[in-house]
DNA sequence: AAGACGAAAGTGGTTGA
DNA sequence: TCAACAACTTTCGTCTT
């Protein structure tokens, strides 16, 4: 497990020290040569713990309540009280999450089933978002649209599992993370569909507000993952965006259009990539990609170099 | 030998009766 | 709940570099 927080310290490539850490996309990244040292790939495995300390510390912030370690105190211990069990000043923002909780129980009178299950979910929580690799922020929100759906009434006859993840989705959602669904759900026993119903439940149910995915969310992250030049993920911006005002993209899968843009963008740039190795990275299929820049390339008219 | 291309059949999800 | 439908995937043969 160590030997990769002892790994990251220095960048492969370059050897530079100095390494950023990008929360919006959960990646490390060598200020020097911009080399992406760990990024969230599809088969990563446990080794979530190479992370820099920053966010080791942050993680770790997560604090007491919703920590493995305690599951089964999490009832007595977590609430009103405005401070902590230190006796430190808490957050507003958990204080009023926690004025809100403590409101409902008392409504409902079912404080134990209540919070046993958030017990469960913030573990499930905890283990969902370190594999993914997801910043502070964006599981804070999770947990929150989680609440919400426990407050609707959602939970009830679905996994805890289940419901989690579509919360987790939702806030990657949100939060323009770009995580799909099938990342999340690789890591949940509940099935890919289980999760997708979910979600839609969720997002009806509760007033969780989920921006339309939109295929330039994607583009930094596919052309980070074939290390392309950010002018060509520019480019690629660029191309989805006149492709968006000419109403190309509705109805079409934004990964498959975000790897067409940056295939085309690449051409241009002469960073020539592979059909193969642009599909791999945007996780479509070849033929997706071709179908979408053959599409693109003719609708913007956009003039390919012949190779 | 590897990449690009396109046809054809299969798959999962959405929509509307 | 079922069938139709569009988008995407899989697979495969052919052409190009």
């Amino acid at each position: 497990m160590e030997e990769f927080e002892e790994t990251y310290h220095k960048c492969p490539i370059c050897g530079g020290t100095k390494l950023i850490y990008d929360p919006t996309r959960g990646e490390i990244i060598c200020a020097e040569c911009g080399y992406v040292i760990r990024e969230r790939e599809i088969d990563r495995g446990p080794e979530w713990r190479a992370f820099t300390p920053e966010e080791r510390e942050k993680r770790s912030r997560v604090g007491a309540p919703i920590t493995r370690l305690t599951p089964d105190s999490l009832s007595t211990d977590i609430d009103w009280r405005s401070k902590d069990a230190a006796g430190r000043e808490i957050g507003l923002k958990k204080k009023i999450e926690m004025l809100r909780l403590r409101k409902w129980h008392i409504r409902a009178r079912v404080q134990s089933s209540i919070e046993r299950n958030l017990s469960q979910a913030s573990i499930e929580l905890e283990r969902l978002g370190s594999q993914l690799g997801l910043p502070q922020y964006a599981m804070d929100r999770a947990l929150e649209i989680y609440k919400k759906a426990l407050e609707t009434g959602l939970v009830r006859g679905r996994s805890i599992e289940s419901v989690m993840a579509a919360a987790v989705y939702a806030a990657c959602r949100e939060k323009k993370i770009p995580r799909t669904l099938d990342e999340i759900a690789k890591y949940t026993r509940a099935g890919r569909k289980d999760v997708a119903r979910c979600y839609r439940l969720l997002v009806r149910e509760t007033q969780v507000k989920v921006p339309l995915p939109s295929p330039i969310d994607f583009a930094p992250r596919i052309g980070e993952l074939l290390k392309l030049s950010t002018q060509t993920i520019k480019k690629a911006i660029e191309i989805l965006k006149k492709a968006q005002e000419m109403g190309l993209t509705a109805g079409k899968d934004p990964a498959g259009l975000a790897a067409a843009a940056i295939y085309i963008a690449a051409l241009l740039s002469g960073e020539v990539r592979t059909q193969k190795e642009v599909a791999r990275a945007a996780q479509v299929t070849e033929v997706t990609v071709r179908n979408r820049y053959k599409e693109l390339a003719k609708k913007l008219k956009i003039k390919l170099p012949i190779r």
